[in-house]
DNA sequence: TATATATTCAACCATATGGTTGACCTTTAA
DNA sequence: TTAAAGGTCAACCATATGGTTGAATATATA
């Protein structure tokens, strides 16, 4: 009975799981690898993976003992838009986003 | 100690408190109106706005005895910002940029 | 086969959250 | 001056959260 963007901002709303997405957004990672500029255990990231899992802002797939752990921007997406419903700010700027990448791959 | 941006989403994790955000997006309200819709106590409500008010989402301004409520969207746009970039913006990840402008632009 | 690696599970702890009720303070109105 | 209206505060309760540790599971390697 809980909105899919309660479990979102919820999962929004902690450093450290902002921080793992962060990382994500550079590439995908073992759990492990998430874990290991972290203070906290392994067990606590586990957890904070599950929750992002939840939310909907990762995928995880097992490949061996290994469980690789992806972005998933379909859920930002959907806070993003709920966001927009204000109609106090900007979009998320596609447009601008394909610009400047473009411009930064032009010259690089 | 806390960032910002963790109150800000803990704040917007509450369907009740997004209600409320809605709500003041009509316009400025007292916190007894504010509540009127809403199942739960008074106090209940107090207590929500407060966090509210905390996360920078609403400014609370009394006049007399009436508390009005007024829509803030600074904070959502800090919020909406670092969504966009995932606070990577200033990284120049160019790699993760692509990915993350290919599924965003995948399946939108 | 034995051992190391990758990850989760279970039990536990401290603190935070959202709710309640009743008392309380302040301002307006009778 | 008495009463009502607008809000908050304090104490309490149940549940959720984030952390720990140690055991357990599954897969890979020697």
């Amino acid at each position: 009975m809980t909105h899919p963007l309660d479990t979102i901002f919820a999962a929004l709303s902690d450093p450290t799981r902002r921080a793992i997405l962060a990382m994500l957004l550079e590439d995908d990672m073992a759990v492990t690898d998430v874990a290991e500029p972290f203070q906290t255990s392994l067990a606590a990231i586990s957890k904070h993976l599950h929750v992002l899992a939840q939310a909907g802002l990762i995928t995880q797939e097992r490949r061996g003992r290994v469980k690789w752990c992806k972005l998933d921007p379909d859920a930002l997406r959907e806070a993003s838009v709920w966001m927009q419903g204000f109609g106090q700010m900007e979009a998320l700027d596609l447009d601008g986003f394909e610009r400047f990448l473009a411009a930064e791959l032009g010259d690089g």
